[in-house]
DNA sequence: CGAGTAACTTAGTAATTTTTCA
DNA sequence: TGAAAAATTACTAAGTTACTCG
């Protein structure tokens, strides 16, 4: 498309024309669209959408479904009961074992017990749920069971839902919501050692929704008898509905797919920035360089955290509310037991040893041989310090960010993941593909290069359960493909022999036919045998987040093109949809 | 500044659906 | 054709960043 250009300023233009005419081009479609150009912090002029679904009401247990303490059976008021079936749900996860999420999860109980029930249920370990996970899991056994009728009209149903409330209308555009489901109550399930694992996370209802929409739009009416909390009409935000959450008091959105127009232009803009950091990123680097040797201890530190963030893609690393969180740490808020100094290490020199947890709780554990200058530049921030004080003692995010939107405009701390994670894609795709290869091998060497950047973003998975399992399976099916290859060469051969005899045309055709079996076989066992190699490259490595959150996806769409390789190959279908921008308008010669 | 809040992106895991293969 | 495995989607927690207010 020969009017796409990748400036950033064009972007909004582009992509309103792309999504035009893609749906469906109205005469008026260019005046329409520039008028779009909106004023500062204008996300949207019209929006109207249904509200959002409540989780279901609930249901009480059978009769026959019992609860016992302390070896007798006891009947629960409602209130209680609903709050029991959430433990009683997870009492085979290792959640229910920890100390910390019984007491939370007591404690959170008792309050919605009769005062009766709390004075008799009074210890926890005497609280005998296995009746009811019983029930539950012969209730899952059940649905598994379920006629195709049955199953069928379940699917409707939410087909229906998905129809009524999945959508909205944002200026002219029907555009899909990501999460138009109001979260159920249940336990908080936080991740790693959270402080607050167990506690009830209580049941949204339609007094605690903030309904945002466009004042000429249809409101959507509350459920019956209930009334929202606000209704407000905000188009500087993006969001359609909101509620505050009980368990860390934040605020949760309902907002659009990532197809969306608004989220689309966002990610668009999102790699535009890293790609202007491409281009004055050797004069950052030069700069920080030099701030290794300046006088003032905010400025080393400042210098020297940048380094990490750029060198080893981390986060920028917030401050945390103690005992809030689980304590985790990103650049900024490293403190001096996160890392070890080796000045000698393996025959390398000036080796920083990191072992910390990051986002999600995810351990980061790296040895880097660093500059001598970084160096001692952490040897002074560690001096006289103790394991939990601060590495970084005069820095936090603000500052840090401060000083990046002065190296310029637009830079923050995540654009230089965004910008390693991009660069080292297309970089590593350069080194990797080998023109020669056939089309699973050149996908191979494309996971490879995914899997740099997975593994320089440390995003990581838990192994698979089955993946021993399912490795071996593999490997016997390889060991199968590798006799069936025998097999087909000694047939080849023979029928080569017999058509030497033979000199006829019947078995030349014959040999012919036995080459092409062989081929086929050979193939057939190439990729499986790339098959295994990718997946157990893939262990512990999670792919999916950098390529749907840092690879600028026209770097893809461009090697797709370039070598021949279906789309579909690298991007499933909801990535397509998300990814639509990128892949009308990247060509072969896309560079970021 | 420093704390607090709002808005939005990024993240791993659980649940569900689709595909594969005996 | 149905069970197992793989792929995809749903879910929601946990980050980052900008901004406000005192």
């Amino acid at each position: 498309m020969a009017y796409l250009s990748t400036s950033e300023s064009s972007c909004i233009i582009y992509y309103n024309c792309l999504a035009l005419l893609s749906r469906h081009p109205g005469p008026d479609v260019r005046s329409q669209w520039e008028e779009e150009r909106y004023p500062e912090g204008i996300k949207w002029k019209f929006l109207e959408h249904k509200g959002p679904v409540f989780a279901p009401p609930y249901e009480p247990l059978p009769e026959n479904v019992k609860f016992y303490y302390d070896g007798k059976v006891m009947k629960l008021s409602t209130k209680a009961e609903e709050v029991a079936t959430f433990f009683a749900k997870m009492l085979d996860h290792e959640y229910t074992t920890k100390e910390i999420f019984r007491k939370n999860f007591f404690k959170d109980w008792r309050k919605e017990m009769t005062s009766e029930e709390k004075s008799t249920i009074t210890n926890l370990s005497k609280c005998d749920f296995t009746h009811m996970s019983q029930y539950f899991k012969a209730q899952s056994e059940a649905r598994k069971q379920m006629s195709k009728e049955e199953k069928q009209k379940i699917k409707e149903e939410n087909e229906r839902l998905l129809k009524e409330y999945g959508y909205c209308v944002m200026d002219n555009h029907k555009e899909r919501i990501a999460n138009f489901k109001i979260e159920p109550p249940g336990l908080f399930r936080g991740r790693g050692n959270h402080p607050k694992m167990g506690m009830l996370k209580r049941r949204i209802m339609p007094e605690d929704i903030i309904i945002n929409c466009s004042k000429d739009s249809k409101i959507p009416p509350p459920p019956p008898g209930h009334k929202w909390k606000e209704v407000r009409h905000d188009n500087k935000v993006t969001w359609l509905v909101s509620w505050t959450e009980n368990i860390q008091g934040s605020i949760k959105y309902i907002m659009l797919n990532p197809s969306s127009r608004i989220k689309g232009e966002k990610d668009w803009q999102k790699y535009e920035t890293a790609r202007r950091l491409k281009k004055c990123v050797d004069k950052i680097r030069n700069q920080y360089r030099e701030d290794w040797k300046s006088k003032e201890m905010k400025v080393r530190q400042r210098a020297v955290a940048l380094y990490f963030i750029d060198k080893l893609a981390l986060r920028a690393g917030n401050e945390k509310e103690e005992g809030e969180t689980a304590d985790t740490v990103g650049c900024c808020s490293l403190r001096v037991e996160h890392i070890k100094l080796h000045p000698e290490l393996d025959g390398q020199e000036y080796v920083v040893e990191f072992d910390f947890l990051g986002k999600d709780s995810i351990r980061y554990y790296n040895k880097v041989p660093v500059e001598k200058r970084v160096f001692k530049n952490l040897q002074l921030f560690m001096e006289n310090k103790q394991p939990e004080d601060d590495l970084f003692d005069r820095l936090n995010t603000s500052i840090l960010n401060k000083h990046l939107q002065d190296l310029m405009e637009g830079l923050t701390a995540k654009v230089f993941r965004t910008y390693n994670a991009s660069i080292t894609l297309q970089q590593q795709l350069k080194e990797l593909t080998n023109p020669d290869d056939n089309i699973p091998a050149k996908i191979l060497s494309y996971n490879r290069a995914n899997r740099a950047v997975a593994i320089l973003c440390n995003h990581q998975r838990a192994p698979p359960k089955t993946f021993e399992k399912s490795m071996m399976n593999l490997q016997s099916k390889i060991d199968a493909k590798k006799e069936q290859l025998a097999d087909a060469r000694r047939e080849l051969k023979s029928a080569k022999a017999d058509a030497k005899v033979r000199r006829d045309e019947k078995s030349k055709k014959t040999v012919e036919s036995k080459k092409k079996a062989v081929q086929r076989i050979e193939e057939q066992l190439m990729k499986l045998e790339v098959q295994a190699t990718d997946r157990e490259e893939n262990k512990q490595i999670a792919l999916g987040t950098s390529k749907l959150n840092y690879l600028d996806p026209r770097i893809s769409v461009a090697w797709c093109k370039k070598w021949g390789i279906p789309i579909e190959k690298i991007y499933n279908k909801t990535q397509r949809e998300k990814f639509a921008w990128a892949i009308d308008m990247a060509e072969e010669d896309y560079e970021f």
